[in-house]
RNA sequence: GCGCUGGUGCUGGAAUUGGCAGACAGGCAUGGUUGAGGGCCAUGUGCCGCAAGGCGUGUGGGUUCAACUCCCACCCAGCGCACCA
């Protein structure tokens, strides 16, 4: 009956029933408490699944079959994030449409999670490419659009010249776009924005909120970029108002000077005759140089002296305006008061340019000598708070109250005003390609823009052969007269689409909703089915998408709960990141690299319980590790090992004789172990408790000790321990073992903690710190006794020879610590 | 430069959160089984030492009866931020 362990035979097998009785169907009803537990749904390339993968898939299938098997009702789904750049691209560089190619991948995709044993309900499987998907992206640009929240500008946009289309700045990082490309400029093109920055504060509110790594959340702190200050209205002397943000009000008595950057429209205005050929020049030479450059070039400050001074408003100084590229255009007001004494980068300006510094705030224990230092050198920019001086009326104030009644000074004089900034622009949605979700706007003759109406959504993709760009800048599809013919819906007269379609990450901003109710055609999502499933409990993915698509959902959600479709603000409540699984070369695993491995070949090989075993083994789960296949075999050894246990030889014929209190000790203690570690994600340590009670009953079953009720007892529980982490053995000895039902529908098994509990504890002494003796003590013996049998103890008579106790320390359970002396020799 | 996170045998890692460092694996070595190979089984495996014993968790200090664990300084690695006024 029980042949040699042989995964390629148990695994499809129990795979293909699991499916066919709809083992991990999800139903929203009955009185368990509900699970959402979602993986970041993943885009299907042509190379499929790699073991890297598995990294994320296998955790999260082994809490989703723990969670039901303690009783919760659990989604788990999974879909495909089929719209977007990389797969036209592959698309392309097959010569297929995208159409074709993102079905087959999918179906290997599927293919390979089936194999590795993951429990996803597949009849909620979803795909943003298809038209009953994307119907609802669409419903949501259009919601957007109605809150005010997506509109059209034409504005400089960063250009990739390998997607052949624009990105959003949170795309367009140090030169290169999020796909990895290199070049990317700047492009004047109109394009359509979701207006995220109105969400700023929420957004960054909401992150209090949540169960998130923290490195996460300050990397969204960070591109959210939220400062508090005020604007100053500095005055040219033709009398134009020019404000600067600044968050130090109380150190505009200290600017000396003032800069505006290359771009700032009044360079042209206040720049002097004589000046006016070296400000150009210089103007020049900074539109030349990429951001990029601007940006990386953190050291050296240039720029120029325009002729032209400004007024401070609080001590009506005249201060020179000079022009340098280290003020931003885009942030603020592209102005700056330049305050050299309290600001490293004006200080750096001043420095090379020999502008006065001033100092006006006083860091703790200078006081006067701030003052008579004025004006000789001043080593370094003193940044931090204190207390003002040299700064008229305001002169004693420490910095914090100096900031607020410099910001009510200049508010009753109409000189400023409070302001907050942020860094995050709004969110650039066009995409001048082909393979995405269809903007569902038309531009008529007579109405202007208008949006489609949402009873003739979807506006389809149309089939396309040639989708290719064309360098053209515009989308693929504005070559294609029969979509962008169309008539207005407002007055019915001639209208032309937009052609542009929107980003992937549109898709990836509501998706896990839509796993709620997949086949819902009334809505996104089926209002119940929402209510009861979200927001998601558990979600783990890659760190890589810590602004980009956990920024956009948020967006999305907030702005759905202020529409009154959902009934919360954040939609994934806990998010954990994975650690990295890099190919055996330390890199990444890509096709091109060629190091790929295949969970395919693994399974083949090894089985795909052994390659999930290993999976969770071989490093903390939110560490990177290098693939080695050089462990695997450790895996399948002790699967073999397990498979052992219920072998013929004393199982059938044993008659069941007496207890084993070590080994039901050591079976409720594993289940404790599994259960604790399990919840707390540190697998690697539920895989060694595992193997260490497994080794146990195996030395038992070889010393004869194999045929106690405790042994019967842990062979009966070890499949339902084993079935979360290796799901197809544990499934295939519990039907061998004659139980009915699967071993995926048993209870998660209590432990007994008077069980588990040792009766013989061992007793560490120590002799000056140091470890001398380890003896084993009846768990209720008591201080006097375990002083007693220490002392009696020749080792630690031995190193108690000459000494005297000074001090016993015990710690019950544990050890027992002498602390000691040299016995004083007996003077004379 | 700033901010995280980490640094433990030959390798991956463990340590009930201040209480026997190296669990569990991999590798290696020796022996057994086998026609051979693989596989499997047994034993050993932190360093020095014949031993008694000593040393040992990146480095240096500190707290404590007791430190991988807490505190201070530093070194290294990875990630994030980096002219955001």
């Amino acid at each position: 009956m029980f042949r040699n362990y042989n995964p390629n035979e148990i695994e499809p097998r129990w795979q293909q029933v699991w499916e066919e009785t709809g083992l991990h169907r999800a139903v929203e009803s009955g009185e368990k408490p509900k699970f959402y537990c979602l993986d970041f749904f993943p885009y299907p390339s042509g190379d499929g699944l790699h073991v890297g993968h598995c990294r994320n898939y296998v955790p999260t299938d082994v809490i989703s079959r723990f969670k039901r098997m303690r009783g919760f009702n659990v989604l788990h789904p999974m879909g495909w994030d089929s719209f977007g750049e990389p797969a036209e691209q592959f698309a392309i560089a097959n010569g297929v449409h995208p159409r074709l190619t993102t079905d087959q991948n999918t179906a290997n995709f599927r293919r390979q999670m089936i194999l590795i044993g993951c429990s996803y309900d597949w009849s909620r499987e979803i795909d943003s490419s298809s038209p009953e998907f994307y119907r609802w992206t669409q419903w949501f640009f259009l919601m957007l659009y109605k809150r005010g929240l997506a509109y059209h500008d034409a504005n400089w946009q960063w250009w990739c010249p390998t997607c052949q289309t624009t990105l959003s700045s949170h795309e367009a990082v140090g030169g290169e776009c999020w796909r990895g490309h290199t070049g990317v400029t700047r492009r004047e093109i109109p394009a359509w924005y979701f207006r995220i920055t109105a969400y700023a504060d929420p957004l960054l509110d909401g992150l209090d909120q949540i169960d998130w790594p923290e490195r996460i959340k300050t990397m969204q702190r960070n591109w959210i970029g939220r400062s508090e200050g005020c604007e100053i209205d500095f005055r040219t002397e033709a009398g134009e108002v020019v404000p600067v943000f600044t968050t130090r009000p109380d150190t505009v008595y200290g600017a000396t000077f003032f800069v505006l950057a290359p771009e700032h429209p009044l360079v042209e205005r206040v720049t002097s005759e004589d000046q006016r050929a070296q400000v150009e020049a210089y103007i020049a030479a900074a539109a030349r140089l990429s951001e990029i450059d601007r940006l990386s070039e953190s050291h050296e400050k240039t720029g120029v002296f325009t002729g032209g001074f400004v007024v401070n408003p609080l001590n009506g100084e005249r201060v020179p305006v000079w022009v340098a590229d280290y003020v931003l255009p885009a942030y603020g007001t592209g102005a700056v008061m330049g305050v050299p004494a309290h600001d490293e980068r004006d200080f750096g300006f001043a420095r090379a340019y020999g502008l006065p510094v001033r100092r006006v705030v006083a860091g703790p224990g200078e006081g006067q000598q701030v003052e008579r230092d004025q004006e000789s050198a001043v080593e370094a920019a003193y940044t931090g708070e204190g207390v003002l001086v040299s700064s008229g009326p305001f002169s004693g104030l420490s910095s914090i109250e100096a900031i607020e009644r410099i910001c009510d000074h200049l508010e009753e004089h109409s000189l400023g005003r409070r302001k907050v900034q942020y860094r995050m622009r709004d969110w650039l949605i066009s995409r001048q390609r082909y393979w995405g979700t269809p903007i569902p706007i038309v531009y008529c003759e007579k109405c202007g823009e208008v949006p489609v109406p949402e009873e003739q959504l979807p506006v389809l993709l149309p089939e396309m052969a040639d989708f290719q760009p064309d360098g053209s800048g515009r989308s693929p599809l504005a070559r294609l007269a029969e979509f962008v013919n169309t008539t207005c819906p407002d007055c019915g007269g001639p209208a032309r689409r937009e052609t542009d379609t929107m980003g992937g990450f549109a898709c990836s901003s509501w998706y896990f909703l839509r796993f709620t109710s997949p086949h819902y055609d009334q809505g996104p999502f089926e209002p119940q089915a929402m209510r009861y499933w979200m927001p998601v409990d558990l979600y783990v993915g890659g760190a890589e998408h810590a602004v980009l698509h956990l920024l956009y959902s948020r967006f999305w959600t907030h702005v759905m709960a202020d529409a009154g479709l959902l009934p919360f603000r954040e939609p994934f409540t806990r998010l954990l990141n994975q650690g990295q699984l890099l190919a055996p070369d330390g890199l990444r695993m890509s096709k091109s690299r060629g190091n790929v491995i295949t969970p395919d070949s693994m399974v083949a090989a090894y089985g795909a319980d052994a390659l999930r075993v290993y999976e969770l083994f071989m490093a903390p789960f939110d560490q990177d590790v290098s693939w080695s296949e050089e462990g695997i075999n450790g895996a399948r050894r002790f699967l073999n090992r397990v498979w052992g246990l219920y072998s013929a030889a004393d199982s059938e014929k044993a008659t069941v004789v007496g207890e084993d209190r070590d080994l039901a000790r050591a079976l409720h203690k594993t289940i404790r172990r599994v259960s604790e570690r399990i919840e707390a994600f540190r697998f690697n340590t539920v895989i060694s408790a595992l193997m260490e009670f497994v080794n146990l009953l195996a030395e038992r079953k070889r010393s004869g000790g194999g045929r106690t009720a405790s042994f019967k007892q842990a062979l009966d529980t070890l499949p339902v321990l084993l079935a979360p982490v290796a799901p197809h053995i544990a499934e295939e000895l519990w039907h061998q073992l004659g139980h009915p039902g699967s071993v995926h529908l048993q209870t998660w098994p209590a432990w007994d903690a008077a069980l588990a509990q040792e009766d013989i504890l061992q007793i560490a002494v120590q002799v000056d710190g140091k470890v001398r003796a380890v003896f084993g003590i009846d768990s209720d013996v008591g201080e006097e006794q375990v002083k007693e049998q220490a002392l009696a103890h020749p080792k630690v008579q031995q190193h108690l020879a000459g000494r005297e106790v000074v001090q016993a320390i015990y710690v019950p359970r544990k050890v027992l610590s002498f602390v000691t002396r040299q016995v004083e020799p007996i003077a004379e």
